[in-house]
DNA sequence: CACTGGTTTCAGTATTTACTGAAAATTCGG
DNA sequence: CCGAATTTTCAGTAAATACTGAAACCAGTG
């Protein structure tokens, strides 16, 4: 069926422009969202060239952003024998991505906050003006809140995929 | 003592730089995050002549983010009899702020994005291609995925901070 | 060991996003 | 109404960020 095919490449192409938007509200930059994007719908490993034609972006471009979802750890590089270039595939589940960018998250947010919570928390810690007081004491509640955060993130991203639904079930029921 | 009134301030500047550059790694912009953290740890609701002080910032840039703050309903408007002025103070309950952001996060990031994801699903449901089939199931997974994160979220969001709390030990423990 | 196909780097440039400062609008007491 | 005190808007500019394209590099091959 031809309509199919146009159909599909035009959906494929909105949720990949829309990927994109979405990704530069979160900190990410909007092609390493697109190219995710494009090779989550991809039914095979693409090569860089094939990622610079769809998206039109420029080799460097594809080329670093590939290698940033390389060290996010969501792609992984594919070598074919007999060929000499790297194609690259997306994790395809979704609760392996899920984890995986809660982790890296973490890494890059959760614990550079905490390290100022700790430094503010401890540094204030004994004052006896009501101003110094007030400070530690707001410091100390966003650690513990920040931690506790981040010790359920890890737990969380410990259970299997199947543990983790049937306890949200649960939770919603 | 007057040394802790000094460490107390570069402390406080400390927080506020931090924050305001975790800020920007989220997609929320580094003036605005330091304004919060500015007001998180003031004993008093402050004017925009203050925060422009104390910052550094100027009038249009201080209006805007206050006004921005007020909206995602992080800061509250103070206004004192026989002041004509308006003061500006901030939601200091860790618990109120986290479901405040989560509330505002999911209305502009999660439900623009599950409606792109039930339009991609929607469309390819009944294609028959083995592209369209991969393209149908994989855009179903982040739906149903997406969906349970929001229920979730809102789930948590209703609940008081000390049944929240004591889950999370649950779970933890 | 030079050639080819491919990867990596990066200076320069374009785009996006945030900020300034001053003018315009609003509010309120007199 | 008038004018002083404030808030709001916004055109212009600055700063941050992302992208290009070409050159340098690297790894196999004949």
């Amino acid at each position: 069926m031809k309509a199919d095919t146009e159909k599909l490449k035009s959906l494929r192409d909105d949720f990949i422009g829309q990927w994109g938007a979405m990704g530069s509200q979160w900190g990410i930059s909007r092609t390493m969202a697109q190219i995710h994007a494009l090779l989550m719908t991809s039914t095979r490993p693409l090569s860089t060239d094939e990622v610079m034609d769809e998206l039109a972006i420029s080799r460097g471009n594809a080329h670093t952003n590939l290698k940033e979802l390389v060290a996010w750890g969501l792609v992984r590089i594919v070598v074919r024998k007999g060929e000499r270039r790297e194609f690259f595939e997306a994790e395809k589940d979704v609760w392996q991505i899920f984890i995986t960018v809660a982790r890296e998250r973490k890494r890059r947010e959760i614990e550079p906050a905490l390290s100022v919570l700790r430094r503010c928390a401890d540094g204030s810690e004994d004052m006896t003006s009501e101003e110094g007081r007030a400070f530690f004491e707001q410091m100390r509640q966003l650690e513990e809140f920040v931690e506790l955060t981040s010790k359920m993130s890890d737990r969380i991203a410990s259970m299997k995929h199947g543990f983790a639904v049937q306890m949200a079930a649960k939770l919603l029921g």
